[in-house]
DNA sequence: CAAATATAATAGTATTACTATCATATTATA
DNA sequence: TATAATATGATAGTAATACTATTATATTTG
């Protein structure tokens, strides 16, 4: 299976960037190194003349991959929830039981991301922290209207859409599947960095996780028992 | 009741502000048009150089005031959350059966903010959208520990503790009250922020109220019919 | 009215987020 | 393999940001 993901490209919105990362070793080294950087530093402090120093590269260079570093958090999160989106296809085309579907696509999308699937350049598991940190401030912004109208975010709209209609599939009277679809994807973010950070905000703990509480959420809201 | 509402002070921890911005007429200023102007411009843009030319005032005046903008940001959200608390106890505290109470308590959290109680100088709405649009800036950043150590979000924890004692009142058997009260509070946000600008990935819309959408998952989920 | 305090004005600094230009590598192709 | 094309690096420069410091001028208070 590892080696199945290995040969999965991702196709990102050409708009994201001004040369594709992915079509040069400095570029690769960009994304890889941003990752571990802004993981390690934070969105607001990390630079593009940082990261040239990191990769031993120039703040010049960098600018012809990415206009600005919003684009570049705004690639890294489609990269992220096309990954995603990829594993939950995988996982749940062959099901055909709906209820198990669904079941399965929450555990995909409210679990930590543990494994490293070794997608080259690439940490998932940083990256995955990453959104939970990062995400909203990719979106919360006056340029959003715009920005969505140019694409940038249609991979996680798909996602959103593919988790609601598995909602649908189980429960088709049920009438607020866009929002509770969204509220499993933003909400799972959110309990994650409520346990690294207010831990009395939140029942998830390394035994109760927030796939147990949303899977109980889910199920017990569209009255399947 | 509104005259009630205009006794009220919101008590802010001290540490958001060099100066309380209540004690002058120039920090009620600062505060009012921060509100008018992050809201208008957004809190990326806003600066207290242009905060300054738009209130007459001068940019050093506000630094006497506030150390920096994202400080200005806990505070306004402090007062946000301290308000909506307010107004959470003085319309259930006096209801006795606790379905009914946690019912209007969903309400208070999850309404659009649409009448301006005319707190003095702070224009309610807009600063309901400002939470909307900018509080989740005010947490994720790599100093939230530390600042959560030194209290700045204690008003937001108390009141998510509000409503997880509320759920739990409902149903004492119900393991996941702190998760599903943070995700209400912090989903409610998102909802609307949807509604505004990705409709396709919500079910609320001017009909159909993020309200009515929280008040069938909580219920749901507790098993009240 | 003097003293204390608040506010305004001005200047200055380091950093950020770029843009522009030119030099030098690296790669492709004739 | 020479040359052209392209990619990358180095350097410089700009406007804006996020402040700090100092001094001057109002305003308030005792």
């Amino acid at each position: 299976m590892e080696r199945l993901f290995h040969s999965v490209r991702i196709t990102i919105n050409d708009k994201l960037y001004v040369k594709d990362p992915e079509s040069s070793n400095l570029g690769k080294r960009i994304v890889e190194e941003s990752i571990l950087m802004i993981n390690d530093i934070g969105f607001e402090s990390f630079t593009f003349k940082k990261l040239g120093q990191k990769i031993g590269s120039n703040e010049s260079s960098i600018y012809r991959y990415f206009e600005n570093k919003h684009k570049l958090l705004l690639y890294l999160a489609s990269w992220y929830w096309g990954w995603l989106e990829y594993q939950l296809v995988f996982a749940t085309n062959s099901i055909p039981n709906a209820n198990t579907k669904l079941e399965r696509a929450i555990e995909i999308m409210t679990q930590a991301t543990e494994i490293d699937l070794a997608f080259t350049h690439i940490n998932e598991i940083l990256l995955n922290k990453i959104v939970i940190n990062e995400y909203s401030k990719s979106y919360l912004t006056k340029e959003v209207d715009q920005e969505n109208k140019e694409g940038y975010f249609v991979i996680y709209k798909r996602l959103v859409n593919r988790m609601s209609l598995m909602i649908n599939e189980v429960n088709p009277d049920y009438p607020y599947s866009s929002s509770l679809a969204s509220t499993i994807i933003e909400g799972a973010l959110h309990q994650h960095f409520l346990m690294d950070h207010f831990s009395s905000l939140t029942s998830c703990n390394k035994k109760t996780t927030p796939t147990e509480y949303f899977k109980h959420l889910v199920f017990n809201t569209l009255n399947i028992k």
